[in-house]
DNA sequence: GTGAAAGCGCTAACAT
DNA sequence: ATGTTAGCGCTTTCAC
């Protein structure tokens, strides 16, 4: 081999050939191409249109990176992007993103806090403009995103972070009216299927249905605990049928886990909601697919993720955090006894 | 305002900033961060590390992309990422490219041909080294892709495409086996619950439902086209059982569309698989916790998402496009009216 | 309105 | 084994 080895080079036509193409020079091509800082004479600014039309010219956004110290890319954590509720998530992050000229880049950490830190770390390596971070673990690697001096914001974290934007929801108020609904519907033995992997803090969700039992004077049911999946809700579930004082409504921390429990009391030949009545926790799409669908409550994802990339993008550098909390709906369908009538 | 505005650099120090700490030039920084080309003398390497460490030095990527012409990132196009059979493959997609050190960027295409060229020009421009488009336009834009010179494969791609990488699932194949499978239980009747989006060719899952029918001497079923949604198969399923000749099987198209159709059989009061029977395509998790459990065409997401990966980034320039084809796995479970036993 | 040129942080060929 | 340095493609200040 004698031939040099050639990079694999692609955008090959630079600014330069298509200033000396245009008879311009280098400068005024980028007045044209990002739209100033400078004003281009019409005529001159058409000559340059044309000669990056015909010579095919791609901005290389790298040196533009370099030199703006800015990649216009901001990075996204997540546990897993096969859990809808995340990949919904993402999505929605995405389009935020987008919509303000940022591109994404998607990690996945699998809910390990090691693969997460490594994303953090490989995320500030590649100049990334900020970080959504949507950890599972109640205590993600908040030092590692400091010493990365790298924007960030907490994306579906209800609890206070000091020192980081977050946005998440009210999950005591959302799930004490799931449970209160289910007491709405005569039910005095109301377990919880409740998530792990949040670490000792005390969730949200465990707290409003603690709560709405206190309130109706009712007995505290049972807890179970599992991953917020499917495979761990039915786990839940079948340890919940299996109990001795079987409750007749469970409440789940999340609709992967309901429709765990769901199939659970299928597979017992058990009646949903007559048998057990079932309510969850998220308002995803399968919430409303599954059989009887779920009475569940539903947390904007959409209105969040737009929040947590406004927080991250739009806030100025210095600027107190801000701990965004939004409201959840509960969505009644029928597998918690409401009868809904068909179309 | 009279400060000059700072720009907002955040990875201050540099290469250089550690050279004079360690004492060293900037090349043997160089050497030791990157493993290469030269070697280092292990006592100049701990100085080295030792003043990484102390200045929290991180190495700038949009530097390094710009001299070595490669961002070391991929991009991904996909219709919808909140749809599961597509997010699973974004996750296995991410997993293949940090394994080999690449980052993905993340876009959806809304299915929308408009937003899909949107996208492939973005990453072109921000320099991915290469492009898995996974479209579910037949006819994605080939054209944009070429014109960007960049690396790109085909993923969820199932006819060959001229001059590209793809990679996809004997669709028909698969198709086939599992309407065999419903044909094996006694139905004479059976439906196609078709996906649209997939333009004027010849799908194959159309094509193994027919071959399977014709081959076993039966009628040609119906056929309900809708989108590849639990939506467009809940509409379809409602269409199916309105028709005159109701069928006793339904094969959908997609998983999705699959669970929309359990929907409206519940809905109309009739048993599955007493009185329909359903079998699908995709394997998704969802297809295992819908009620019944489908009986399901699984794609090896996870290798063909490898595959693509690989095919993208293993592949010398200039080799000739590989097709490639992987085998699906019929996935019997209750829909289909076969009784599996509980644990 | 246009052009010249410095320099962003890094890599690696070449010199020592 | 280590150092010097050119230059990747771009933006923008400063001169004209």
């Amino acid at each position: 081999m004698t031939t040099p080895a050639v990079p694999a080079q692609r955008s090959q036509v630079t600014r330069k050939d298509v200033a000396r193409y245009a008879g311009v020079s280098t400068a005024v091509v980028s007045y044209v191409v990002n739209g100033g800082p400078k004003n281009v004479a019409p005529a001159t600014e058409a000559k340059v249109q044309e000669a990056i039309r015909l010579l095919g010219y791609r901005p290389n956004a790298a040196a533009r990176a370099l030199k703006l110290g800015s990649s216009e890319t901001i990075g996204l954590v997540i546990p897993d992007n096969s859990n809808p509720f995340f990949s919904l998530l993402a999505h929605a992050v995405e389009d935020a993103a987008a919509e303000l000229g940022y591109a994404l880049v998607l990690t996945n950490s699998a809910g390990n806090l090691a693969k997460e830190r490594r994303n953090i770390r490989n995320l500030a390596a590649r100049q990334v403009d900020g970080v959504v971070l949507s950890s599972v673990l109640m205590e993600p690697d908040l030092a590692d995103l400091e010493a990365a001096e790298i924007p960030a914001v907490l994306l579906n974290h209800s609890a206070d972070a000091p020192g980081f934007n977050s946005v998440g929801v009210d999950l005591a108020a959302g799930a004490k009216s799931a449970v209160e609904h289910l007491i709405s519907h005569g039910h005095t033995n109301i377990a919880l299927a409740m998530g792990t992997n949040t670490g000792n803090y005390f969730d949200g969700r465990e707290q409003g249905w603690l709560q709405a039992l206190a309130e109706a004077g009712l007995p505290e049911g049972s807890i179970v605990r599992s991953p917020f999946t499917r495979d761990g809700g039915y786990a839940s579930g079948r340890r919940l049928l299996a109990a001795a004082s079987r409750p007749t409504a469970i409440f789940a921390s999340s609709d992967m886990q309901a429709v765990g429990i769901l199939r659970a009391i299928h597979e017992a030949g058990l009646s949903i909601p007559d048998d057990i009545a079932v309510a969850s926790f998220d308002g995803s799409a399968e919430s409303e697919y599954c059989w009887p669908p779920l009475t569940t409550v539903q947390q904007p994802a959409q209105a969040m993720a737009e929040a947590a990339v406004r927080a991250l993008l739009q806030t100025p550098r210095g600027h107190e955090p801000e701990h965004l909390i939004f409201p959840t709906e509960l969505l009644v369908r029928r597998s918690c006894g409401c009868e809904k009538p068909f179309a």
